[in-house]
DNA sequence: CGCTCACTTGAACCTGATCAAATAAGGTGG
DNA sequence: CCACCTTATTTGATCAGGTTCAAGTGAGCG
């Protein structure tokens, strides 16, 4: 909530996401081919620094967010001050699809590094919906994108070990930021990668205790299948730890 | 899969879940003030005994289907045979909202009780989408509720206890009967209702085993909390019992 | 009658939580 | 750059909520 560019009517075009060519973000490339078509839509842009809250559950949302760059994430508060994290998000992904009909959030949306953020005003957003069937179809596609994942979070959290939680965590994000181009694979098929969770954020997505957090991946680094440091994370041998993942 | 009744255009109008003016079946009342509006849409009208599968995660559906009545559950399925009951779904329930625009569903639906389903061709009902507000308003409702439930359902996963979670299933499930008509409330407040449900599906949803559900209820029975007989539930002491389901 | 499936109950076990203390990393003001 | 303070991470010891295993009781059904 620092600086602030002035509300002024834009191109729908995100420069700063354009280049992972996903989610709504992705809409964009769904337009620009035939440049007479783009849209004019009013949009803000925001930056956040690392720790602050993006917006609230309470926030009545005219807006509808995209993450720019910088990793945020949904979170739930419970009343004992415990946590769960829905989901994370990266460069691209619109806050939540469910905004786009409902100006209410049941979560928290914090950032986790640095966020820059843009905002449509939902109303522009719903009516280019019926006029650009492009959009729609990318909209629809990140709705289901969406709940696909909750789906699977709701299969590891009920029926799989805190191993594989923490593996599959990784895993997941590490082909999400693939598909961004956010990741390096060295000549040892090692995968590379940003990484700027804390273990606290990983128990807090995995249901599980940052203390236990640090014991499992203590174990994964003795068993040379990853490596962590200075906010970054290489996963050394992606086969072994995809197996971690899966077992069962 | 016993009676398939032949394909055939009929009004969006689905009489057995009108009742419950909820969901998708709801738009039919969406629609039905002015009777010149109704909609022709190719409909067909299946009835599916309880235990069976009414569809797989391979099959690719050009159909959208529609509980009419009884209950039926989504649930993944692990390679080591334990399963995760992603939602129940009740009367008046869309299977699923993703299928409005993906032909593809990941986990698979199976009565639990005899089921009578409806289901839509897809292209139709995204057409309508277009061309009738009120449709695309409800449908974009119950995307919204969908998602709110698994949200929530990943919260009890991650942060909630065995009777915490139990106790939620019950009266969330109890919540969206009420909305249907389905429940009663006796003369000591005590709120009554079918329930279908073995405990094996209850350790489903709730990512316990059977023979510890067995042992919450067992609990929650001693303490007067509910009675279950019969495939019916009595919420004795719904106070007490949202108690025990809060809880932190 | 004999089966199968659902539920119950108890005992032993185990995964992950809790508690506690020590170490390492940042971040801030001087 | 240092001193200080706060936040992260590590590690070990103990605890507990649920699981697993096992055996027994019903209830519905062909």
């Amino acid at each position: 909530m620092t600086a602030t560019e002035p509300s002024r009517p834009v191109e729908i075009t995100c420069t700063a996401c354009e280049a992972y060519g996903l989610s709504l973000c992705g809409l964009t490339k769904a337009l620009s081919p035939s440049s007479a078509n783009h849209i004019q839509i009013q949009q803000t842009s925001r930056t956040v620094p690392a720790r602050r809250i993006i917006c609230r559950e309470q926030d009545l949302h005219d807006a509808v967010p995209i993450i720019c760059s910088g990793w945020a994430a949904s979170v739930v508060m419970l009343s004992d001050a415990s946590r769960q994290i829905l989901s994370f998000l990266l460069p691209g992904d619109l806050v939540s699809t469910a905004l786009l009909f409902e100006p209410r959030s049941h979560c928290l949306v914090e950032a986790i590094t640095d966020v820059v953020y843009r905002t449509f005003k939902r109303s522009d957003l719903k009516a280019t919906l019926f006029t650009h069937p492009e959009i729609f179809d990318k909209l629809s596609k990140a709705w289901i994108e969406e709940k696909d994942r909750a789906d699977q979070l709701i299969v590891d959290l009920g029926r799989r070990t805190a191993d594989e939680r923490i593996a599959r965590l990784m895993l997941n994000l590490a082909e999400r930021l693939s598909q961004r181009g956010m990741t390096r694979t060295t000549e040892t098929s090692a995968i590379e990668m940003e990484f700027p969770l804390r273990q606290h954020h990983i128990a807090d997505a995995t249901g599980l205790t940052p203390v236990h957090v640090s014991k499992v991946l203590s174990e994964f680094r003795r068993g040379g299948l990853i490596k962590i440091s200075d906010r970054s994370l290489i996963i050394l041998d992606p086969a072994g730890f995809r197996r971690v993942a899966h077992m069962r």
